[in-house]
RNA sequence: GGUGAGAUGCCUGAGUGGUUGAAAGGGCCGGUCUCGAAAACCGGUAGCUGCGCAAGCGGCUCGUGGGUUCAAAUCCCACUCUCACCGCCA
C-alpha cells in the first residue's frame, strides 16, 4: 500500500498514475475517509486524555460519575469511526504503486515495448508439434486422468518429465546460487493477512487465490508471498541488506476469468512448481538489484538455449504493486500466432520492482548509519516456472525423429541427454 | 488431538486493579579514572503515532482480539504461538 500522508499531499500525481495504471480506485472518497477518520481520532484522543489525566488518581465520586458520561462518548465515537476505517483501509490497499518514469504509458494491456531481442524464433525442417502432443507421443504428461483426480488444469508429469522438473530446480538453485541467493523452499499455505499486505486479494471475483475452508490461509500463489512475508514485522541495518533469496514453492491460481487466454496443456494450469528470486534492498539500491534478477533470468534461459525476448510492462499490464515489470517470453512454437500461423512469444518469467508497496504494509524497515529508518525495498523476480519452462523445452527441443533433447546444463542433474521412445 | 506451563523493553527477569511505560541485573552509549585498556564508579538507554518551527503536549502499545472498570501488564472470555509430556503420524 501507499503511505496516506503522500497521497494526501499529492492526490493529483495519484489520481493521474491512477489513471494511467487503468485502477478506477475514487481517490476523492479516500480523501474524504481519511479527514473523517482522522477528525474522529483527535476527538477520541482528547477524549481519552481528559480521562486518563481524572483516573491517574483515584478519583472522587463525582468525578468517576462524569468520566462514566466521557468513557460513553468514546464508546460511541470509537464506533462510529468503524465504518469509516473498514471502507477507508479496503480503499487504500486498492491504490496501485507510483509508476517508473520509463514505464510506458498505455491503456492497451498487450502494448508491451519490447526492450531486448537477440534470439530468432527456433527453425525446424519439419512440421513441430506441440508440447500436447509431444507428450503424448513420449508419455510423459498426463492430463485425462488428472481431470479424474483433479479436474481441468491439473496434469501428472511422469517419465522423463518428472525427473525434469527436479533438474530444473537444481539447475536454477545453483544459478542463483552462485549469484549470492540463499535457497529456500517455503510453506505452500500463508496467512490471508500476508497475501493481502503482499498486494493479492484473496477475496473478490476475480481472485487467483483458493482460500482455505474455515480458516485463515490460503494457498499460495507464488513464493513470493512466504519470501515477502518472512521478513514481517523485522528492522534490518542498512549493511544487512540486500538480502537475496531464492525459493522453491508450488503455486496455486484459480484462474477464474481465463477463459479466453491460451490456455492450452500446462500454460495456464491450477497449481505448478516454480522458482522465485526475491530481494530486500535500501530504496538507493532497488533498481539495480531489479536489473540483476532480470541478468539472472536471461542467463537461465541462455544457458537452457530457448530463445527469449525482454518486454517491459506498459502502464495497462502492471500490477498493483509493481513500479516496473520485465517479462521474458520464451519461444513457443506450438502456441497459436494472431496470424493463424504457428509458434508465439509467450511469458515464462517475470521480475517487479515492488519498491516500499509491500513493506509498507508488512512493516520491514532498515536503519541507516545516521539512525533514519525507512522501509526497504521489495522485488521479485522468477527464476524458472516449471510448467511454462518444460513446454519451452520440448517444443524447442523436438528433433525430426519425435525425441527430444534435453539442454546440456540439465543432463547432469537428468542422467539422460535426450527423451526417446 | 489431549494435558500442563508459559508469552513483559535489546536480553534475562520482577510485577494480581490506581503517578508502572514498567523494579533489578546484563548489554549498549557517554563520562570519570588510566600512557592505553580492563575493572570500578557516575550518567543515559522503548517503539509507533497526532498537534507544533521548536521546546513541548497528547494518544496507542506488556502475544493477538474482545469484555469488565472511573481506571487493566494485572480480572474475565476467545484465539495464536512457544515449551514439556501423552496420543497419532511421514
Amino acid at each position: 500500500m501507499l503511505d496516506i500522508k503522500f497521497i494526501r499531499e499529492n492526490a493529483e500525481l495519484i489520481r493521474e498514475n491512477c489513471k494511467i495504471r487503468l485502477s478506477d480506485v475514487d481517490i476523492d472518497r479516500l480523501l474524504l475517509l481519511d479527514k473523517s477518520k482522522r477528525e474522529l481520532e483527535a476527538k477520541i484522543e482528547d477524549l481519552r486524555a481528559q480521562r486518563n489525566k481524572v483516573s491517574k488518581n483515584k478519583p472522587t465520586p463525582e468525578e468517576i460519575v462524569e468520566m462514566k458520561q466521557v468513557g460513553a462518548e468514546i464508546a460511541e465515537a470509537e464506533k462510529s469511526l468503524l465504518p469509516f476505517e473498514e471502507e477507508f483501509t479496503a480503499l487504500l490497499f486498492q491504490v496501485p504503486n507510483l509508476t517508473h518514469k520509463s514505464v510506458k504509458v498505455s491503456d492497451d494491456e498487450d502494448d508491451n515495448p519490447v526492450v531486448e531481442q537477440k534470439y530468432k524464433p527456433t527453425k525446424f525442417e519439419f512440421k513441430p508439434l506441440d508440447h500436447v502432443q509431444l507428450a503424448e507421443k513420449l508419455d510423459l504428461i498426463d492430463f485425462e486422468r488428472a481431470a479424474k483426480v483433479s479436474g481441468a488444469k491439473f496434469y501428472y508429469l511422469k517419465n522423463e518429465l518428472a525427473v525434469l522438473e527436479f533438474a530444473l530446480i537444481q539447475y536454477a538453485l545453483s544459478v542463483a546460487t552462485k549469484h549470492g541467493f540463499t535457497p529456500f523452499t517455503t510453506p505452500d499455505l500463508a496467512k490471508r493477512e500476508i497475501l493481502a499486505c503482499m498486494g493479492f486479494n484473496p477475496r473478490g471475483e476475480a481472485t487467483q487465490i483458493y482460500n482455505i475452508e474455515n480458516s485463515d490461509l490460503s494457498l499460495i500463489a507464488t513464493a513470493e508471498i512466504t519470501m515477502g512475508g518472512y521478513h514481517k514485522d523485522e528492522l534490518f541495518k542498512a549493511v544487512e541488506l540486500p538480502k537475496k533469496y531464492i525459493a522453491v514453492s508450488h503455486c496455486f491460481r484459480t484462474e477464474a476469468g481465463s477463459y479466453s487466454k491460451f490456455s492450452k496443456g500446462t500454460f495456464r494450469v491450477h497449481q505448478f512448481t516454480k522458482i522465485e528470486m526475491f530481494q530486500y534492498t535500501t530504496p538507493e539500491n532497488s533498481e539495480k538489484a531489479h536489473d540483476e534478477m532480470l541478468v539472472i533470468e536471461k542467463e537461465l534461459f541462455d544457458g537452457l538455449k530457448i530463445p527469449y525476448r525482454v518486454i517491459d510492462h506498459c502502464t495497462a499490464d502492471l500490477g498493483a504493486p509493481s513500479i516496473r515489470t520485465f517479462d521474458l517470453e520464451a519461444w513457443m512454437p506450438g502456441k497459436p500466432n494472431k496470424d493463424g500461423s504457428m509458434g508465439d512469444w509467450a511469458e515464462i518469467t517475470s521480475t517487479s520492482n515492488c519498491t516500499d508497496y509491500q513493506s509498507r504494509a508488512l512493516n520491514i524497515k532498515f536503519v541507516d548509519d545516521s539512525g533514519k529508518k525507512d522501509f526497504v525495498h521489495m522485488l521479485n523476480g522468477t527464476a524458472i516456472a516449471n510448467s511454462r519452462a518444460i513446454i519451452a523445452i520440448m517444443e524447442n527441443g523436438q528433433q525430426s525423429d519425435g525425441s527430444i533433447q534435453i539442454p546440456e546444463v540439465l543432463q547432469k542433474y537428468t542422467g539422460f541427454s535426450e527423451i526417446r521412445r
